[in-house]
Formats: structure tokens, C-alpha cells, sequence
RNA sequence: GCGGCGGUCGUCUAGCCUGGACUAGGACGCCGGCCUGCCAAGCCGGAGGUCCCGGGUUCAAAUCCCGGCCGCCGCACCA
């Protein structure tokens, strides 16, 4: 199959040019762990600074970005349902050694919510119903926990336990508040963050796409949910904007992905909220400035089940790869106020937000009172023990007794309808308080680095060339001498390369072999340009640059060098605009 | 975790079935020299190998057997 070449051809690309292998291969390896090398640690960082203009710098009003340890406090995880929810009650097989999910296996033979149950009373219920192993029918064994999370001891107290963290969202959650109050309190608010995680995967495999630790870019936009207009203010650029997306309903009858543009998909309610609708969009393009075309990327909403347990809505953007199809390279989940309240709840810390009104309102209230005169002249002694009483019944239950002329019974003394005197009261309410909710866009960034590659992998005349978009490129030029033996070449060469670095780029300078093994050997990391330093140089001190992707090749003076390379790297100017063409031998086609 | 296939210089690979002249061969790449006025050119020289690891069988193991690790594929798993 020639298309599973290309997963072959990369990875022996990435690993003898120095891009990622597989970590502790001196020792063997260990599964799902990657190293990142000399020039794959450029591209990444390439990539992470592009998705950092794309998300925060250009929403530079509303999104920051923070930082926050990769160890957490054991109570963080169960606040955010992380220990029991990241754990899977799993059974083996006693006879072929394949291992099930206890609880699936229970749902679907008995039919009742297995949900909550402890590993005991799953074992038990298997043996008293006598489920069998669903491959090969043999008795299963003891059900048994596993958990995702890396656990980890914080400082030399065993009782001290805690976790690697499997997401950065709790990060966010956790400083919200601190991070709110620094942005003057003000919604919308991202956060972002960008930093690795740990998920003790059972079988991690397929390269860099599962890894056991790995970087996620991640934001968390809190959004007051009264207020969707107001709470994506950029909304209304994207309207017109295509997505593709395949509905859970879709998936279920089995049909592709299908055109919406944004505002089709928020009004017929495909995409639950305005905001989720919007970085999706900004996730496409930054996937599209990644070279994936929209044809090779869709959305894949998630079904009720499919979802996290915080979520309710959730779509996987996937992007097609050439060996495993289609993978998700970012999830984007309408969280609501889940984790908000979760952390509100375990650590008593109020966390919501107050919107003042524009102006004050007047609210009617209405207000019940227990006529205490009568009470006392009717039941005298008693009355101490029914006011007490009366004290700690909710307001709406007393409006009610008068309302409807009932009255109530309070401590076993009947409370006529007459002795409950409600009033309307007028409340001045200068705003309101609420717990934020959140839309989160989260990307896989070692996969997306991965995505890039495949996706600029290119043959050209027997040799590999490493398309990738010029500004993600993770050396920007090179320079090289047009022969290596020539002094006055290679000082001049230097020179430039000198005059490329002091502006701010990076640049390899190469003399050796012949002057097309260096070109192919640029062309292979993905060097955008090449300048070359040629005997005219020494003439009239001009240069040649050279285009990675067209290998053509225009003249201009050595001191716009730097201006051209900035254009050809980040306005995408052609090059035939930075300077005059040249026709060598061999030009083109090679 | 289960099953199948695989693991040999930096990379790709020959050898393994049928154990011994394998001191593990080649190609590409890399380094040095000559040459070279624009696309992996040529010539000469060189460096580079725990044959994945451990154990066993044998006079003798890259080769056969067992266990482990790692990779790929299928199953399971992937909040």
C-alpha cells in the first residue's frame, strides 16, 4: 500500500534528521514516550507560537494565558470527578486474558446503570448472573480499578498524595478567580495555557498520536450563560464561515460530514452555542494555516455517551492522516458550569461572578410575616416555641398558606390564613451573581506536529522535500558559499549569515559538498529559502534566493536580504517579487 | 492485556527457513582529500554494529527454543 509508505518514510525522515524518536531507546524504549529533536523542537515551538497569535494575541482583550504546576493536590481531581471518573472498573478474562470494561459488560447483559458501583458488587454481580468472557466464553475473575492518573506523593508524607495532571483545564478552574479579579472581574474571560499532562494510557501505540505524556494548548472561555451575544463579541465575523460537521444523528444513520456555514449551524441549534461555533472556526483555520485543506477536516459531534462526564456538547476535530484515516487533533466541549461548581463545592470558595445591571433595578419582592401580636394573644406561652418554629419555613410555603386562605400548621397549633400578613416590598438589585459557564477548545499538540508533517511531505525528482507552511519552518534560511574551497565566498557567506541572525532569524550556514547535495539537504528539514553566495557577490554584491518549493531563484543585494526573507516568510510574497529572476542550469527540474 | 508479524552500522536492508569460512555483506548518509561557476555528480580514503535484552540447546547461535522489552496490524482500552 503506497499510502501506508508514507507513515514509514516519515518516521524514518523524523528520526534521521532529527525531528522526534521514541524516547529511552538506549534502554530499549518505553512505549508512549517521545523525544523531540534538535529541529522537531523548532517546529513545535513554531506551531505552539502560531496557535498563541491565533487564540490569544489576536483576542488580546479577552484571552490570557497562564501557567500552573503539572502536580496536583489529590483533592483538585476529585473535585474535578477525575479519580472517579478517569477510573475504569475493568475485569480479565480468566481463560483467553482479555480485559472488558465491568460495568459495559453488566449494562448490556442485565440491563440496569452499573454506574457508582463498587468493584465488589460488580464482581458479584457477574458471578450471580454468571457473565461470561463475551470473545470466548470463559469465566471472568475479579473486578479491578484502573486509573489514568499518574499518582505521585507530594513531599515525604505517603498520606500526601497526588496527581499528574491528565488535562490543564483544573489549572484554569482552580485560578480563575485570582485571574478574574487581575482582569477586573470582567466576562467573557479566556484562559489559556500551554503545558504538558500524563495519562497512564493501558496500550499506547500508533507513534506520536497516543502518548502517555504530551502537550496540550488549551483554553477555557468563561461566558455568562444568560448573555450569548455578548459573550462572543467576534461572533459576527464568522457568521458566513463554512464548517464541516458530521452530527451525532448524522453518524448514527450513517451519513458524511456536511457543509454548514456558522450561522446555519447556531440558529438550527447543530452547534449548541454561539461561542463553541466561533473557535471552532478559529480552530479550522489555524489547522488550515497548518496545511490541512477543509476537505481533509471535519467536526464529529460526540454522542451522550460518548461525551466526558462535564460536557454537553462536544465536538472532535478531525483531520485526515494517511495510515490510521481520520484522528482527532482538538476537542471542542460546551463544559457548562460543571467544574466550576464541583470546585465551589470541595473547597468553599465562592467562585462566581458578579454582573453589575446598567442601572439598578427595582424588583418587587414579596415578604411573609407570622402576625406575632396574634400568635402571642392566642397562644401565650407557647407562642416563644411557634415563632422559632415559623422561622425555618421557606418564605414561598407561608405566601402560600395566606394566599390561598389555608393557613398552617406550625409546631401542631393551627396558624389561621389571617394571622400570615404578606406584604410587597420593593428591592433595589444592582446586579446579579452567577457561575460562569465554559466553552473549551483543547489541541493535541504533538499530533498537529505530526499532522504538519505528513501533510508537507512531498517528492520531487527522487528527493524529499519538507513542504512545511514558511512560517512554521523550523529553520527559517540558509546560506551557503556556491563552492567550498573559495575563502572569499565563505567569508561573505558568513557575513550574511551574520546580518540573517542579528535580524532575528535562524539560519544554517553549510560549505559542504557539492552545491546540490546542500540544497536537498535544506530541502529536507524544510528550509524555507537558500541564499547563495556566488562569484557575481563579489562583483556587485548581490545574492541569490533560492524558493524551497519551486526551486527557483531570484537575484537581489545582499543588504535587502533580510527584508525579502521576512516577506517570503510571514506576508507569503512569491518569490519572483523579492528580486530578478535567475536562470541557471539545471533550474526547475533538476 | 490477548493474537499475528517483526527488531541486523545514523538510515534502509542482505544473511535467519537448512547453525560452522559471518572477521556480519551492501546501498544511502556521515567524515577527510581531490575535483566542482547552481540542484543528492565523479574518484580516493575513513569512521561507524550491545545482530533488541536475558536465559537455554549445541563443540559452535544473528540463525534453533523459552522469557522479557520495543514497534506495526487486529481485538480490547482510549474521562
Amino acid at each position: 500500500m503506497a499510502e501506508q509508505d508514507l507513515y514509514n518514510k516519515i518516521m524514518e525522515l523524523a528520526k534521521r534528521r532529527g525531528f522526534f524518536w521514541p524516547s529511552y531507546e538506549i534502554y530499549g524504549g518505553v512505549a508512549g514516550f517521545y523525544d523531540f529533536g534538535p529541529y522537531g523542537v523548532l517546529l513545535k515551538k513554531r506551531i505552539i507560537e502560531k496557535w498563541r497569535k491565533y487564540i490569544v494575541e489576536n483576542h488580546s482583550n479577552y484571552v490570557v494565558e497562564i501557567e500552573t504546576p503539572i502536580i496536583g493536590p489529590s483533592k483538585v481531581y476529585e473535585a474535578s470527578g477525575h479519580v472517579a471518573s478517569f477510573t475504569d472498573p475493568i475485569v480479565t478474562c480468566t481463560k483467553c486474558g482479555r480485559k472488558f470494561r465491568a460495568d459495559h459488560l453488566i449494562e448490556d447483559k442485565l440491563d440496569i446503570d452499573a454506574e457508582g458501583l463498587s468493584p465488589e458488587e460488580m464482581t458479584k454481580l457477574i458471578k450471580e448472573h454468571n457473565i461470561r468472557c463475551p470473545v470466548c466464553g470463559g469465566v471472568l475473575g475479579e473486578v479491578k480499578l484502573f486509573n489514568l492518573l499518574f499518582p505521585t506523593q507530594i513531599g515525604p508524607y505517603e498520606g500526601n498524595k497526588g496527581y499528574l495532571r491528565p488535562e490543564l483545564a483544573q489549572g484554569m478552574f482552580v485560578a480563575f478567580k485570582r485571574v478574574l479579579e487581575v482582569m477586573r472581574g470582567k466576562l467573557p474571560l479566556g484562559i489559556a495555557q500551554i503545558g504538558r499532562v500524563g495519562r497512564n494510557e493501558i496500550s499506547p501505540r500508533q507513534a506520536m498520536m497516543r502518548l502517555r505524556e504530551f502537550t496540550i494548548m488549551e483554553m477555557e472561555y468563561f461566558i455568562d450563560p444568560e448573555d450569548p451575544d455578548g459573550s462572543c463579541p467576534f461572533y459576527s465575523k464568522v457568521e458566513d464561515e463554512v464548517l464541516r460537521i458530521r452530527t451525532y444523528e448524522m453518524k448514527v444513520r450513517n451519513e458524511p460530514p456536511k457543509e454548514f456555514t456558522v450561522k446555519e449551524a447556531v440558529e438550527s441549534g447543530v452547534i449548541i452555542h454561539k461561542c463553541l461555533a466561533y473557535w471552532m472556526v478559529v480552530a479550522k483555520k489555524f489547522l488550515n494555516s497548518l496545511g490541512v485543506p477543509d476537505e481533509n477536516m471535519f467536526f464529529d459531534e460526540k454522542g451522550p455517551h460518548e461525551r466526558a462526564h462535564y460536557s454537553s456538547q462536544t465536538f472532535d476535530q478531525m483531520v485526515k492522516v494517511s495510515r490510521w484515516g481520520w484522528i482527532e487533533v482538538a476537542g471542542h466541549s460546551y463544559r457548562g458550569d460543571y467544574d466550576l461548581s464541583r470546585h465551589m463545592e470541595y473547597s468553599g470558595v465562592d467562585l462566581t461572578v458578579f454582573k453589575p445591571y446598567e442601572k439598578p433595578i427595582k424588583v418587587k419582592v414579596k415578604k411573609a410575616f407570622i402576625d406575632k401580636a396574634y400568635v402571642g394573644r392566642r397562644f401565650k406561652s407557647e407562642a416563644k416555641k411557634i415563632l422559632m418554629e415559623a422561622a425555618k419555613i421557606p418564605e414561598e410555603k407561608l405566601i402560600e398558606a395566606a394566599e390561598r386562605g389555608t393557613g398552617i400548621t406550625i409546631a401542631g397549633y393551627e396558624i389561621p390564613a389571617e394571622a400570615i400578613k404578606v406584604v410587597e416590598r420593593e428591592v433595589k438589585v444592582t446586579g446579579r451573581k452567577f457561575i460562569p459557564h465554559v466553552v473549551e477548545p483543547s489541541f493535541g499538540t504533538d499530533r498537529i506536529v505530526y499532522v504538519a508533517f505528513e501533510y508537507s511531505y512531498r517528492e520531487k525528482a527522487g528527493r524529499t522535500i519538507l513542504s512545511l507552511p514558511r512560517d512554521v519552518a523550523p529553520v527559517q534560511a540558509g546560506v551557503v558559499p556556491l563552492v567550498e574551497k573559495e575563502e572569499a565566498l565563505r567569508e561573505k557567506a558568513i557575513e550574511l549569515y551574520n546580518l540573517l541572525v542579528d535580524n532575528g532569524f535562524y539560519v544554517i550556514y553549510d560549505d559542504t559538498g557539492s552545491i546540490g547535495r546542500r540544497y536537498a539537504r535544506m530541502d529536507e528539514i524544510g528550509v524555507p529559502a537558500v541564499f547563495t553566495i556566488d562569484y557575481q557577490t563579489l562583483e556587485d554584491g548581490t545574492v541569490t534566493m533560492r524558493d524551497r518549493d519551486t526551486w527557483k531563484q531570484v537575484r537581489l543585494p545582499f543588504n535587502e536580504a533580510p527584508n525579502a526573507l521576512r516577506r517570503f516568510l510571514y506576508d507569503g510574497v512569491d518569490i519572483h517579487e523579492l528580486g530578478t529572476p535567475v536562470t541557471v542550469e539545471g533550474d526547475g527540474e533538476g
